[in-house]
DNA sequence: CAGTGTGAATTTCTTCACAGCG
DNA sequence: CGCTGTGAAGAAATTCACACTG
């Protein structure tokens, strides 16, 4: 059913999306696997190897068909179907991703968020209304919410992600510098800008140019 | 000068160190690389043969010493002295950074804002002064600012990131959905959402395991 | 003939396993 | 004796290079 995907493949994949996405826009029927890799800065070799892996094939002597390609990757992604997202924590990160609309133009629609703080609850961001944590189970119910993002104060970002693990969340996306302890049937990603800053700095300094993407922490 | 310190490794390195601080704030005079790997999510000999790359040693039968491990990281990563950085786009995202105390706590204060909106400029977010763009230079040169954060609409994030560089900017952290083009002597890092979300939906979906931390999108 | 798909070579990264040091 | 440091094995990922096809 999954006959190999590596993980180093799944990390690219965003990016050829893009890139498909990109020169489907400017009406091009198909793409040579030498342009979209430039597009997606990667190596022609790979990215023929990374397709070929997800069974998807394109023509000899012209490339890979931009509809087709576009429509593939989602459906490996997964992106066929609506992922609603609650987001834990309005502070002004959590404001800041609510306000943001790339997140519903690619998906995952912000259905809810959740605050304690008494005076944000009730209100709306973005036109997101804002719930007590109280309220967490119902809403994961009633919205099929099927993502935590998590935007609290590092301190209680563990808090946060058992409550959301509680109620069923097994897709996390963690904003805060806290390692999360998760059960391993529960996917979970960090985003930390400080890891981002400090791999900046150590290519900075050296004069390196960096190579591949590694950063953001990540646990089972 | 810089003896093969691989990729891999440089994605590592803020995981230890975040670590090395958490343990020594403890007040544990050393680690086992066992017991830093268990706290680092990572195999053992990997952090061995890491910190071996880096010239950092250890004492048999003990450990290494908490202390020593977080300056020697430190010193690795630049870390020793401060990053200024400026952030561009004082929308949401931009807000939400500013307030972001992180920042400064780990050696990247945020010196100024840039913004196009004229009733944001004048003012100040998070203690941040907002300038407008014809500043730039100015600010660069009296702040000593190193790093720029891109915080724009992607629409406009290539005009910012033109901006940073044509003031001699070489160390980029993007915010936004676009690539940018930037010459080779310039350190780009992007964090895109959408990409970490997209991930995160392949994985939730097949139930694997998310393994390595790939994500982040990147160029020269 | 342009460009895919893939064996094979190569490089890089990880893990094992253990000699040897404090 | 516990734990580092590392040679050697193994696994994974990348890249080469070219046969082959539309």
């Amino acid at each position: 059913m999954d006959p190999s995907i590596s993980d180093a493949t799944v990390g690219r994949l965003p990016a050829y999306l893009r890139a498909a996405i990109e020169l489907a826009a400017l009406s091009l029927p198909s793409v040579s696997s030498d342009r979209l890799a430039e597009e997606a800065g990667v190596h022609p070799a790979t990215l023929r190897r990374d397709l070929a892996s997800l069974e998807i094939t394109g023509t000899r002597g012209v490339g890979y068909d931009l509809k087709y390609l576009v429509s593939q990757i989602s459906l490996v992604l997964g992106l066929t179907q609506e992922w609603p997202v609650v987001i834990v924590g309005a502070g002004n990160l959590g404001k800041a991703l609510a306000n943001y609309g790339g997140f519903a133009d690619r998906g995952f629609p912000v259905a809810a968020m959740v605050d304690i703080a008494p005076d944000l609850v009730g209100s709306e961001i973005g036109g997101v209304p804002v719930h007590p944590p109280s309220e967490l189970g119902r809403l994961v119910e009633e919205e099929d919410i099927l993502v935590g993002v998590i935007t609290t104060p590092a301190a209680v970002a563990q808090e946060a992600a058992d409550l959301l693990v509680g109620h069923g969340i097994r897709s996390l996306l963690n904003f805060t510098t806290e390692v999360l302890e998760v059960p391993n049937n529960v996917t979970c990603r960090s985003v930390d800008i400080a890891t981002e800053l400090q791999i900046l700095s150590f290519y900075r300094q050296r004069g390196r140019a960096a190579k591949t993407g590694t950063g953001v922490p990540l646990q089972s």
